[in-house]
DNA sequence: GAAAAAAACGTTTGCGCAAACGTTTTTTTC
DNA sequence: GAAAAAAACGTTTGCGCAAACGTTTTTTTC
């Protein structure tokens, strides 16, 4: 079926090393061994295997990515930038989908250990205590936006908590006092950070904490929780804030749905802003202000510190903390006077 | 480092026949010997190469994907039914991001062939004529939304054209009769017959072709096509349609946002129809009415009919062609008297 | 109780390659 | 012109495994 290097030198009457030396071009060889060697690679239209090279050599140029969900933008965007360094680099990307499920996760590990992957990008948004690395994973890992606990590993991470205060305090800025925050699952790192940045904001401008709803991530939790939220305040159950800080831009989009759906309007009656900067967020009706992830950056330096470790040189583990940005659209403005 | 079959077998004081069938389960092993092997893989914490195994058998159980972009919703949703059902089947998916550029595509299909994966899904955007799989390419290969010039392979994709007309039927059906289109590239098939469903419809009404403009399939590309057909309207160079039939859901977005930036509403002002139905299509204001591609369904498929292939149970090419439907939403509505 | 059959393993090969190690031929050195 | 060096290749090994092929021991059969 498939030739290999046997079948070349044979067809080109040289010996497989010097085939292995014109393919990779490890040693000299001369002219015409050369000419004769390229033509039977031609004929024969033989491709190297990178499988036996791998075992030979002892590694795969491939990396493994586990990420909770591929078509969630925010990570679909982060795997670009990933899989564009991979590229540049030489590295190709297995796909994993977790869920956040760990027996799934579980079970892709099982499978890239077997596969030999030279390394790891983990983006999971699972909790802490539901997932530990296995201790004698013997490869290279880099968590990309979250902390895992036993985290012997590379971490690439936004600063969360600046972010959320970054939205804060133009909310501030803007005059408004009642500010709610919709955050995401209780016990999620990147979450609780957010929510200590508007908290923090808001201390320091000394007002008290307002409204904390916990939603899902996702547009159709953002769309619920705002709608659960509206009802409570249309009847009085809850003073009314005039401003949302919600922790990523999925539930921002929906929710910006379920308050027009209400007959109410953005920015008019409610300022809302997100986090992430997905780019489907500059088209929003209103545009969504947000904060935005250097999500680019993260890819870039997740490969590259994985690279790092896969050649070994580094061995101490290193965090990344990139700074945020507020992106400021249109469904944020100045407080109306009632 | 990581530990071999053969130092499994010393530190069990067996064969590595044996561990191979404990491994395995290949072969009736006696009770002993099957506890020593496993005490023994505990200890050394051994996982078995799948390198070695796929030298040995000759496949890799690992499939290639080649997208335009990973990024983009509609085709980050297909990916994930196709990583789904892979998972299912035992099969690992490797990303490959193609940008519609012929020398990246041509990259990848040679690193794939390289790693001996077991067969290729394309979903790939690019012009025929730019691209043309190497006839040498010996692997099972199913294409996913798009035709490809010289195609002796399996394809899965939408009846495009019948969607358009569901689309444009539906405004007719709103009591519109100027109904514009927006188009992807000029020269790509699935842009291509959803214009044909497009004048199809109008046809049977015996109305005349309305205003047809490219964009790219971007949200940008669709918020500024949208913005120079408006301005164009607005110097009265052309009749004002009232709805127009939008190719994608992104450029749909974009087009939405353009809209209100003008000032102007959807649906009162103009009617929008989309394609794709992408997540988020849900979420916009208005939600967006579209045409739903059954993208579940066509990453399964298109999985099925790879592996079908792989395990040789079918030889003849075979084209799938599925079914789109309309989801009436918020961005279409009657026409009103001016 | 000897021959045949069954049970339970072990030895060896080959998958395709990279590269260490070796060999032959030609050229250089003095 | 003989010894040394250089040029240009070839032979062989081992990466880790699956499985064909083989061997030894025990059990069954008549």
């Amino acid at each position: 079926m498939t030739s290999s290097i046997k079948d070349v030198a044979k067809h080109a009457q040289v010996s497989i090393s010097t085939v292995s030396h014109v393919v990779n071009g490890t040693r000299f060889v001369g002219a015409q061994a050369t000419e004769r060697v390229q033509m039977a690679i031609k004929e024969l239209s033989y491709v190297p295997s990178s499988v036996a090279r791998s075992l030979k050599s002892q590694n795969t140029h491939t990396l493994g990515m586990l990420v909770p969900n591929c078509s969630n933008p925010y990570f679909s965007e982060i795997m670009r930038s990933i899989e564009e360094r991979c590229f540049e680099l030489g590295y190709n990307l297995i796909l994993c989908n977790t869920y956040d499920r760990p027996e799934r996760q579980t079970k892709y590990l099982q499978i890239l250990m077997e596969k030999r992957v030279d390394g790891l990008i983990l983006i999971t948004a699972s909790k802490p205590d539901q997932w530990r690395l296995p201790a004698k994973l013997k490869m290279p890992v880099v968590l990309v936006d979250r902390e895992v606990n036993n985290h012997y590993c590379d971490l690439v991470e936004t600063a969360h908590e600046h972010g959320t205060k970054l939205a804060t305090q133009h909310l501030l800025d803007l005059g408004h006092r009642h500010i709610a925050c919709m955050a995401g699952p209780k016990g999620l790192s990147p979450s609780d950070q957010r929510i200590k940045g508007w908290q923090a904001a808001l201390q320091q401008a000394s007002l008290h904490s307002s409204v904390l709803v916990h939603g899902d991530f996702t547009s159709q939790g953002g769309y619920e929780t705002m709608l659960e939220l509206l009802a409570a305040w249309q009847n009085h159950q809850q003073a009314k804030p005039s401003a949302v800080v919600i922790c990523n831009d999925l539930m921002a989009i929906g929710a910006l749905c379920a308050v027009h759906e209400q007959g109410l309007q953005v920015p008019r009656d409610l300022s809302i802003v997100g986090f992430d900067d997905i780019e489907l967020s500059r088209f929003t009706n209103p545009p969504l202000t947000t904060v935005r992830q250097p999500k680019q950056a993260m890819g870039i330096h997740a490969v590259e510190m994985l690279v790092e470790r896969i050649k070994g040189k580094r061995s101490a583990t290193q965090t990344l903390l990139l700074t945020p940005e507020l992106c400021v659209r249109g469904s944020t403005a100045k407080l109306m006077a009632d």
